[in-house]
DNA sequence: GCGGACTGGTGCAACGATGCACCGCATGCT
DNA sequence: AGCATGCGGTGCATCGTTGCACCAGTCCGC
């Protein structure tokens, strides 16, 4: 049984307007479709008054049928739970629905078997361009797909050796910023930092430590002796919302040393809010005995206490280019080639960083 | 142009299946769509093995086409940027991904007209139920759709008299919510109890604030001494994350009252984290001096220092009824009731409340 | 030995939009 | 006159799936 049948709705069709405008349901189609160049502008008037009148939205399962074409784009993130992604969920959107284009949301929780099968899933319902933030080092899995025509964009993720050649890899520069940001705190007097991150799994978690690393050299500091946290039960721990908890445990061991650390660099703000928090367990006040920075600029880096020092990623603009880079390859025809961009990240300076107190 | 032909990809339809199973293509439609209670095992299996081995998925804008049925919910809420809707779109996505659905995610930006282009879009996309967060009182924008079939479950939102007769609400009880956190501190010792919200433009904001009143008559407290803080410009202080502005410009005010409150009730975790801060801004420890309780428990809650005590709405619960109920009237025919469902809140006991200091 | 029921399928006309191939007519050019 | 060209459209097959109507064959009871 049809629900159309049932509800006893029936939706206008091109024919009706066809019908209503004295025209054929072609000529509907082609104003439609910007094949207007010659039509006689009365005519034109007629049918746009028509579609008005019957309130006409073109169908959009037909017009994909038809066309192998469709408006849809995908977005797998690891959890919209986590309010760094929810950003990402939320510009995105806004970008794509600039262009008339909606987005189809979808967590992996972290999980491969997950991911690859949402893309499937995305596929078989006729979407051919997604914006994938994957956790693996390897795209592997949805090789088969991008071969056959699935474009990818792979969000928060630098492009790696094994990717495939149409890949378009988005990211800040994650070197640069950690960089930045132990600059900030060596420029403030800091000598003991630390860095606390989960395992070093993903490759832009690689890179923020190699920026923090440069950035205690360039300080003529040696990074043999610069503290790196514990990095958890290993390459697992890779949870977002977790994140928090290992900061906190992390900095209750960096708070137990003889000598801890004056300042804190943590692999993004959810973890630096965690280590506020173990700091606060030990005794000790963030921003005031101990300095820390994050990465991201979440939403409640500048709600929480002591407002977070952090490295901004501009989600904004990236969102934008992650959904221009796509949609350029889903319009236009002819091979494409794949690309990075690396956007420049921002150092925001709040109050969870000061000098030394010691 | 089609897609399929630049890339030279094949799609497998179910006519390549049929010819390699030996069947004709309404065999392995009944296969697929479970009408196989008279079929040969072997046949059955012959099918099988050909959609395994061609890696045939079905088309779904065609089967959409035909049925006019399809798997996509919609989720419309504020801001997914905000971690309390970006958990509900998990949760959602979560309920909806184990029964084979998707969701389609709409920011509407609290924005009444993006809210309604939104909804008109997911009908023109064979869209036929949705889960709305919306911020308006009245649902009127959307009653064309309703009455030609859009099933429409209000979150977070209790139904008004207007509403539309098959509109489920799903929504945490407010009122006991907020009776529940201030009985908390009633029975801690306060007497000099705030509440601090912006307008009470919403049914929520009222009920919350009738919770209040009713948990200070419940300890002999009268309502009408208690403080109820400025509630801000007007109607349009409904932001999200502007929630905290306002949470921190009310407990400047009321820290420099000649008798300050020593407990607060804040409408929100948000806005009570921003009362926090007013504190400190005041000279005042919020847990300490001033006790304070949030609404929601979004994850920050736990977070920050101190730790929020708040109520806990079951948002994983909320969200799998509002799939349940969604796909209940999507599913089966006859006219379907409206209802509403209350959740009971649970109240959250951390270090942001305690006994009054004086 | 003939009507009826059951079995294991198949044929076919949709669903709504698309866009190429084509059409009749008017005008211009030689 | 004879042909090309431009104009403003229209006809029709097609996309992949569905599910009702139907079919040929077998078996049963009387």
């Amino acid at each position: 049984m049809r629900k159309n049948a049932r509800v006893g709705m029936s939706e206008v069709t091109i024919q009706q307007v066809a019908t209503e405008a004295g025209v054929s349901p072609s000529t509907v189609s082609n104003l439609l479709n910007g094949r207007n160049h010659r039509m006689l502008p009365e005519t034109r008037q007629r049918i746009e008054t028509a579609i008005d009148k019957l309130g006409y939205r073109p169908n959009r399962a037909a017009r994909q049928l038809r066309t192998g074409r469709n408006t849809t784009i995908g977005l797998v993130v690891p959890s919209v739970g986590n309010p760094f992604w929810g950003a990402l969920a939320r510009y995105l959107e806004s970008a794509a629905l600039a262009e008339g284009y909606h987005v189809l949301l979808c967590n992996s929780e972290r999980d491969p078997r997950r991911e690859r099968d949402y893309i499937d899933e995305l596929w078989a319902d006729g979407v051919h361009g997604v914006v994938l933030c994957s956790s693996l080092p390897s795209l592997e899995h949805v090789m088969p797909l991008v071969e056959r025509g699935l474009q990818l964009v792979a969000f928060d993720r630098t492009s790696q050796a094994g990717d495939p050649a149409s890949l378009v890899s988005i990211s800040v520069d994650n070197a640069i910023g950690s960089q930045l940001a132990t600059q900030h705190l060596t420029e403030l007097g800091h000598t003991r930092l630390a860095f606390v991150s989960g395992a070093l799994a993903s490759v832009n978690r690689k890179e923020r430590y190699r920026g923090f690393v440069a950035g205690l050299e360039q300080a003529g500091l040696d990074p043999e002796a610069a503290l790196r946290a514990p990095t958890g039960s290993g390459a697992d721990d890779f949870g977002d919302v977790e994140a928090s908890e290992l900061g906190r445990a992390a900095a209750a061991e960096l708070v137990a040393l003889d000598e801890p650390p004056t300042a804190i660099v943590a692999i993004n703000d959810m973890c630096a809010l965690g280590v506020c928090r173990g700091l606060r367990d030990g005794g000790l006040e963030p921003g005031k005995d101990v300095s820390v920075v994050g990465f991201d600029d979440i939403v409640l880096a500048d709600l929480y206490a002591p407002t977070l020092t952090t490295v901004r990623q501009p989600m904004r603009e990236m969102a934008a280019a992650a959904f221009s880079q796509l949609r350029a390859r889903l319009d236009d025809s002819g091979p494409t080639q794949g690309q990075s961009l690396l956007f420049r990240p921002e150092l925001i300076v709040r109050e969870s960083t000061g000098a030394p107190s010691t």
